[in-house]
RNA sequence: GCUCCGAUGGUGUAGUCCGGCCAAGCAUUUCGGCCUUUCGAGCCGACGACCCGGGUCCGAAUCCCGGUCGGAGCACCA
């Protein structure tokens, strides 16, 4: 049946497949092609997180062709590395995230000006002398500030001074005109540009007034040309406060998406805690594998297919979710496993002497599901000495048969072993891993920051790349120094 | 507290717009079995879900109302 099926109905397969795939919906209101961005600020490297929204906004214009921006968000000079401009380039680009073009926000502060002066004109726009505390005071009241109704050109020539230096940090800040009743405190008359005395690492003092986020992103989401934008829920209200310099300009509303929050657990996603943990020396740098950096999971080995995998499985969903390290991890390992060839490493070494009527010789395949991978082979000799796991063999009882994988069936006798030269079936035996004696320490740092140390045959130290260290877990092999990075099991 | 979102097994998703083909599919986890000189891969099987209460309807995971729970935002951060 199947074959008649498959015969003489190939595409009907075909159909059932696509079926079961994983696809993104179509955006709304696409018109040709599509303008998107990915708008990180350059606080650091990329994290787990942001390959999100990378990941997403490029599978999009893949699908309909146009532009994705990268628009670093550089307008809090304290919050800038500048590190980060390079990095982040390079994060994108392992990714397979494919840029047209990449625009830091300090390059358009001339642009923000002159839109604030438009605003500040049209009477949209206002510069409040209030202290911090009574600014906020006056929000939560739902009251107007007294300098809300100051003629625009007196608002005018106040914006001038926050930019000649005369107002001081704190000392003054332009405000958005919206609506002092609007239900959310946060939406109500907010602040579009604000004074910050601080060097800036790209720009050093050129500036010292800075847009907020939601005026820049709102005058840069319109100039750019976007057409669509996804970004996650926790932007909302920005969004909101964004249409306002919308409408007062008349500028078409590009379409928001706004994909649900991503828990993730046992991993430091935080920039300014890895910041902190790398100036004491708690980590190694931003490729720790303890953390939950592109980098750092580049390092232990996981594939950049996996990351597109797994967010596109994940959707555009509004609802919140739990990331899966199960299931990340056995996406990896379908797309890592048929490179990645066996070896025996064995932690916690113990030596064993066995004893043989015949030579040894062991022969074992490089990736028993691709035999044209070869195999990697030891002689032994008559009465050689070998490592085996010590939990294994402990937990054997003397006189138990136990299997060497592709060596030999030994008997148990403490630490001494005969071999067996029956063909038992194999089944219902124990087979555990070995190494010849002639074998090289081997490390494993693990990303919880332990390390399994152990011993591994020889022939690893040819290896390179993702390997399986049989019946223990696949790692990354970077160099020949005899470590490795726990990838998953 | 206020504002806004959301709710399908342990986890991630499909289905929800346009109610019946859903006594709910897939993946992952866990547990069994098969195969096998890996506790890997593969194959087979099992457990396991439509938040609750009302309503509309011949018929509701899907529509309406109320509740509950979860999350996000409420900065001179992004």
């Amino acid at each position: 049946m199947d074959d008649i099926v498959k015969s003489q109905f190939p595409e009907f397969l075909e159909v059932e497949r696509k079926v079961q795939e994983h696809r993104l919906p179509d955006l709304r209101n696409v018109k040709g092609e599509v303008v998107m961005r990915l708008a990180p600020s350059p606080s650091g490297p990329l994290h787990l997180g942001h390959s999100r929204m990378a990941i997403l906004n490029d599978e999009y214009v893949k699908r309909y062709g146009g532009e994705l921006i990268l628009r670093l968000e550089d307008t809090n000079p304290a919050n800038v590395d500048p590190d980060a401009y390079t990095m982040i380039p390079e994060d994108l680009e392992w990714l397979g995230v494919n840029v047209t073009k990449i625009v830091p926000q300090t390059d358009r502060m001339d642009l923000y000006y002159n839109e604030a002066r438009k605003l500040i004109e049209a009477g949209q726009i206002y510069v409040c002398l209030c202290p911090q505390e009574k600014f906020r005071k006056f929000k939560l009241e739902s009251k107007a500030c007294p300098d809300r109704d100051v003629p625009s050109e007196e608002s005018m020539e106040r914006f001038g001074k926050m930019i000649d230096g005369t107002y001081g940090q704190g000392e003054a800040v332009a405000v958005v005109k919206t609506d002092l009743k609007h239900p959310n405190p946060s939406i109500r008359d907010w602040i579009a540009f604000r004074i910050s005395e601080a060097p800036h690492p790209r720009t050093a003092d050129r500036f010292r007034v800075y847009p907020m986020m939601s005026f820049s992103v709102a005058v840069d989401d319109h100039y750019l040309g976007l057409t669509h934008v996804l970004r996650g829920k926790d932007q909302l209200t920005n969004t909101d406060k964004q249409k306002y310099i919308f409408d007062y300009n008349g500028w078409a509303v590009p379409e928001y998406y706004h994909y649900g929050m991503v828990n993730m657990p046992d991993v430091v996603l935080k920039t300014s805690i890895i910041k902190q943990g790398i100036s004491r020396g708690e980590y190694t740098g931003w490729d720790d594998i303890r953390l939950g950096t592109i980098r750092a999971l580049r390092k232990r080995g996981y594939s950049k297919d996996t990351f597109r995998r797994y967010w596109i499985e994940s959707g555009l969903r509004e609802s919140d979710a739990e990331f899966s390290w199960d299931i990340f991890n056995s996406m990896n390992k379908e797309i890592v496993d048929p490179g990645a060839r066996r070896f025996f490493f064995v932690p916690d070494p113990v030596e064993v002497n066995i004893s043989c009527k015949s030579g040894l010789k062991g022969s074992m395949l490089y990736h028993p599901s691709n035999p044209e991978m070869g195999r990697r082979e030891y002689t032994l000799g008559r009465d050689p000495v070998v490592y085996v796991p010590s939990e294994d063999w402990g937990s054997q009882d003397n006189g138990s048969l136990i299997r060497l994988k592709d060596l030999a069936a030994v008997v148990k006798n403490g630490n001494y072993a005969n071999c067996q030269e029956t063909n038992l079936p194999p089944s219902k035996t124990k087979i555990i891993q070995w190494a010849p004696h002639d074998s090289g320490d081997f490390a494993v740092l693990k990303p919880d920051g332990s390390v399994d140390h152990g011993v591994a045959e020889p022939l690893i130290k040819e290896a390179k790349g993702v390997v399986q260290l049989e019946r223990y877990g696949y790692v990354n092999i970077v160099d020949g120094s005899g470590t490795a990075y726990f990838l998953h099991r």
